[in-house]
DNA sequence: TCAAATCGCGCAAACGTTTTCTCTGTTTTT
DNA sequence: AAAAACAGAGAAAACGTTTGCGCGATTTGA
């Protein structure tokens, strides 16, 4: 179905039934014919070719129903199926904009311009959250110059001249750490990532700043998920030379497996080993003991994110936002303080 | 950056530049022309509009480079925050696609047909894969006449001649409840939502057919997240004429969170009660007692999804396949025997 | 050496829209 | 009653590609 053969099927010329289709308020036409029209493109199921809109106009335009498009592009991550933190982002970016009256498409991109230069299949819309680093520099400039609407959620933007949400992981992991040390731990295990991971990055700034116990065998290097999580306590248990009295864990989703191996293992929490986590994760607050984490606040960044792009989109601001979220310290039950009556001893 | 320019730039004609991006094995033109177009592409950094490629195609179609573009399209969910099911299956239909060397486009369609008949903005690519379902059968019959190849996921298609891959969620939670009882138990509890849930209406209709017993204290309804299980847990601990020796949970997030919770009021697991849960996530064989679960194999079937969907595309089959992937019962902690030492007692 | 086949490349027509411009015929203004 | 403004709707040009066609120039085969 195409607007020609509307335009057939009711008698007029196409461009009329463009007119109609698009004014905002049903203002156009004589009512006789405009009536005419919509009869004909609902009985006909007719939906308009996206691509020919979007290369008229240039690249997608508001319309007046509303129903603008925007692009939510993620970033290439090492192991797509262990990683929900992007998909998750990715889902409350997508939640906010349908309740705003967007649409969202959230691009998986194999960005590769290695394999194929032209390999970019972004079809440039209205604007796009970008979320996740890419390949190369080379590949994100090329990206950029597809929209004239960006906004960057948690990470940097290349160009300093587009919006930008965060929330600080390092100062996050900071929060974590600072709230085990007002505990009276300073002998802090870490497990999880350390690669790439500015929240290892954070942990070791604030040993070197002798705030924590500088010991290497405190350290364990693992995969961010259940599995990782359970060996890494494995490993931290062997490997110690005299064990923690807490435990910063990279996820929550680490720390509850790490939990559960202490458990296994006979080791009470937090009597014996406090746990900390990040992110707070759904099951949190509904695993035993209930732990304590630093929540980054995903759904809200991502609502600011949206409201970011849209308010740019719209032109109702021009110069660069930089907006940083707060973290928040969510306290449960499976960090005790070393002074309290609830913590049983240093060692094991 | 268009192909006019590059054309310009090169001194040759545009349709000359065209075929020289395109053509599979650089068998184009003269290798001096064929160099120079190549190098001035890379040096502009240009990248075809891709809406200008897919009208011009009528849809777009398998390109040299092997980067072909797939939709994959969510229907709409209650409650996009609490359901990381949909989300999931997305992230594994994308990560499939990339690794065969297709991107991937997820919709989170706001289709609102009411609101405004041309609200779809899906842009016609290779395929789609479709999740979940819309609003009213007249917006996925719309949906579906803009594509040439689609297939469905995890539901019925509205038309028989599509593909489909499922895995029945009835039947897995059969499996589920066939375990229970092959382990001695009949008084079984459950928790989750009643309200369009396949799994609901498997245990009712065991429960008619007198494999289990039947008492309405034992059925909690509640939203299948960390916070419904909890409460879930709560309410059944309150209201149940006699407590169950096992319980079945909805989905794992819900199992996780029942646990804790009859830990928390000093109930043993599975000594004095078995719990079982259903889609074995991540955190499930990490959790104490490691939680038995009944597996749907999401990732498999994201797999198969995408290879179907190209197998169409390439036109490599034609009949409408409908492939039922088999669930998995994995066996772990959190459900004891009756009659072995484990069971401690049928009533606390 | 000449016709035939091949090659390299330009021309122009599509693809399905939106939008400017133009042309009627009607209504309002002075 | 003549001039000016206006509304309704068609014609046509664009948006950036791909692709069938055709035309010279080169290579091939006998």
């Amino acid at each position: 179905m195409t607007l020609k053969e509307i335009a057939a099927l009711s008698g007029v010329h196409s461009s009329t039934v463009s007119r109609i289709l698009n004014s905002p308020d049903d203002s156009f036409a004589s009512r006789e014919v405009r009536e005419k029209v919509w009869k004909i493109v609902r009985e006909t199921g007719y939906v308009p070719n996206h691509n020919a809109q979007s290369l008229r106009k240039r690249g997608t335009r508001e319309v007046p129903g509303g129903n603008g498009l925007i692009d939510c592009i993620l970033g290439r991550t090492k192991n797509m199926e262990d990683n929900p933190f992007f998909s998750g982002a990715a889902r409350a970016v997508a939640a906010q904009a349908l309740s705003l009256g967007y649409s969202v498409q959230v691009f998986y991109s194999a960005l590769e311009p290695e394999t194929h230069p032209l390999a970019i299949k972004s079809a440039r819309q209205l604007g796009a959250v970008v979320l996740g680093r890419f390949e190369n520099e080379a590949v994100e400039r090329i990206l950029e110059s597809q929209y004239k609407n960006i906004v960057y959620l948690g990470r940097n933007p290349i160009n300093a001249a587009w919006d930008q949400i965060i929330c600080d992981g390092y100062m996050a992991t900071q929060t974590a750490l600072e709230h085990l040390i007002s505990c009276g731990h300073t002998r802090i295990a870490y497990i999880g990532e350390r690669k790439h991971e500015v929240r290892y990055k954070a942990y070791m700034d604030m040993a070197a700043k002798d705030r924590l116990e500088k010991d290497s065998s405190l350290i364990v290097d693992c995969p961010q998920n259940g599995a990782g999580g359970f060996q890494g306590a494995e490993r931290l248990l062997k490997q110690a030379k005299l064990l923690p009295t807490a435990i910063f864990c990279a996820t929550d989703v680490v720390a509850i497996a790490v939990m559960s191996k202490l458990l296994e293992v006979g080791i009470r929490v937090p009597e014996q080993v406090s746990v900390i986590g990040m992110d707070n994760i759904d099951l949190a607050g509904y695993v035993s003991p209930m732990l304590t984490t630093v929540e980054i606040p995903m759904i809200e960044m991502a609502n600011v994110a949206v409201q970011t792009l849209i308010s740019r989109i719209k032109k109702l601001h021009r110069i660069p936002l930089k907006i940083t979220l707060p973290c928040k310290l969510v306290i449960r039950r499976s960090v005790a303080s070393i002074n309290s009556g609830a913590f049983e001893g240093m060692y094991i």
